[in-house]
DNA sequence: CTGAAAGCGCTTACAG
DNA sequence: CTGAAAGCGCTTACAG
């Protein structure tokens, strides 16, 4: 292991000179810099970043907190394509990302107690809100620089970076209404994460508005769904009034729908049409296609790491709230007539 | 921020056996442990990782090295499933996960350069395998822990997990076979990844063993199809003697597959079998459901960071190769008693 | 069972 | 433009 004192002796001058050299400091001669910099280039000289972390007090790293289980999020692209703009950021901007896992809620603490307080990183990404996330407690009480993808109330030192899920599933919703439906039904994913409760209250919103009912039977169980889409969706279609249309949590759970409409004999959009959110790749090359609201995952990403770096580096808090435009992708799972014109 | 020195202060020892207490030193008097740890916990004590790192030379980090470009990979819920089995092992050993994805080729070399030789990381998981790749040739020469995911010729300290390639693509190829097909066709991958090769070498050996033909046109570019699934399958279909079945590189190539087929009327697998690999969740999603060769994943992500880890605190090179089973899952859309039966 | 001292590899005022 | 010195927060022989 070759170190600055190594170079120093070599090149005839203080470890001081070569710490300059390598920090690009503004007086030091052409000559030294460069005669430093190729000892630096023949010996293999590379800093040690633990020892320069331990002085500088910063270590150009910062954590995903990956939403306990872990289990599941991966089972969603949506997540991939979140890390994908991430770390197209960080990469960028010089950080090191820590990947960082949890099995049980008081794991988490500890993890992130450790991460943050242990000075291991330099700042937080969390990727997913739950409502009173002690996670969240923890982080903006000690005003550790972070960022939640989603929404969280009552912390403005806490940076957010969220989707408008209320005007999203408003907007997926309107989109079926102008259809013609008026039997929209709504399937719900997992009801304590804010994304879901914000998806609803849009649905809700849109029926309300367009003066439709909303038969509380049409409200689907989404986790029911994923041990048998068949029963969940053989429920669904022998309700008297049944919908004719359903907005659905996401795309994942979207697949789910249309998998047991299949076995059930039904067709999209013909007997029931269905719009998604999410937009993953997939989405598009289900048969039929899924409509999906594009709620600009990797730029939700991308942002969440650019304003994090910013916080981190000039110190200074930006706009708590950041809205991600989103836009509805229209495809045949909810034009009936994209069928008959065999397309 | 407190440090080691301000509990030894209130603790009324020296800073020696603050540390002592803090790693479980054995000769340390139960009454102080006691009284160290309490104050400890009375005043937020964290230890300083970065400085632990320093001393003890070691980060318990491990980096995981996405192949580039990072762009496509994670629209693979393969590299998800990895990335949780990778996760589940380290978190439970102890050890952080470092993210590195990188843009270009140069860039690559100089981040993994950086982390390895900058000491910020013990050890590294390479998740794909190129022909040649300049990576790996570095990791070895440096002799510094790694394990590859796939395999790689020629440095037994470079450890792998992998599947036995060439043995699931020939199971994949004889289940299409043993249903009485003669005209089967291949969808390839990216060329220079070994999966590809390896996978296309078995369905050539399954089909010569059987003692049938290859007709070159049924070899089908993958990357062609992610342009136009419709163009691509309007052509194989077009083929005089057209295949009656398709072995797919992966799962999400058997969705673009699937899509087109769709597209073009026709049916899976009436008129045209399919069965691909990796067995993705959605896999079993699909309409018709995608028969898959299950790789086991997780497991394969899972013992990847078992044998670093191992590998790293016992300086014991376990073997070289590593393979973990695969199985074939049968579904649908090979079998054309499923879809007779309305199952 | 415990402490004083040296050191891990770097940075950064301070002085010249 | 450059160097000597102190220090970041920890660990670990060495000595008692």
């Amino acid at each position: 292991m070759v170190t600055i004192k190594d170079i120093a002796k070599a090149a005839g001058v203080s470890p001081s000179t070569v710490s300059r050299v390598i920090s690009n400091h503004s007086r030091i001669s052409k000559a030294t810099t460069e005669k430093v910099k190729r000892i630096m280039e023949e010996m293999g000289y590379h800093p040690n970043l633990m020892a320069k972390s331990l002085v500088s007090k910063t270590t150009n790293a910062l954590a995903i907190v990956l939403p306990r289980p872990a289990e599941e999020l991966f089972q969603d692209f949506f997540f991939g394509e979140l890390l994908r703009g991430i770390l197209a950021h960080s990469t960028k901007a010089g950080y090191d990302m820590l990947l960082s896992a949890a099995t049980s809620p008081n794991d988490e603490q500890e993890t992130i107690s450790r991460l943050v307080l242990g000075r291991r990183v330099d700042g937080v990404i969390l990727l997913s809100a739950r409502q009173d996330d002690p996670l969240i407690e923890l982080l903006a009480n000690h005003d550790f620089p972070t960022v939640l993808i989603g929404r969280t109330e009552g912390h403005d030192n806490i940076i957010t970076v969220d989707t408008d899920n209320i005007q999203a599933a408003y907007d997926a919703t309107l989109h079926m209404i102008k259809q013609g439906h008026t039997r929209i039904g709504f399937v719900v994913g997992e009801p304590n994460l804010t994304v879901s409760v914000d998806r609803l209250a849009g649905y809700r919103k849109a029926m309300v508005e367009a003066g439709l009912a909303i038969n509380p039977e049409w409200i689907v169980d989404g986790e029911f769904l994923q041990q048998s889409g068949y029963r969940a969706m053989s429920f669904v279609m022998n309700i008297p009034e049944r919908p004719t249309a359903l907005v659905v949590i996401d795309d994942i759970t979207a697949f789910g729908v249309l998998r047991g409409l299949n076995e059930l004999g039904y067709q999209v959009p013909t007997d029931i049409s269905l719009v998604s959110f999410n937009n993953i790749a997939l989405a598009e090359l289900a048969s039929p296609a899924i409509s999906s609201v594009d709620i600009g995952t990797y730029q939700l990403g991308y942002t969440a790491s650019h304003l994090l770096v910013r916080r981190i580096q000039e110190h200074l808090t930006s706009q708590a709230r950041n809205i991600i435009p989103h836009r509805l992708v229209v495809r045949e799972s909810s034009i009936q007539d994209f069928h008959k014109r065999g397309n």
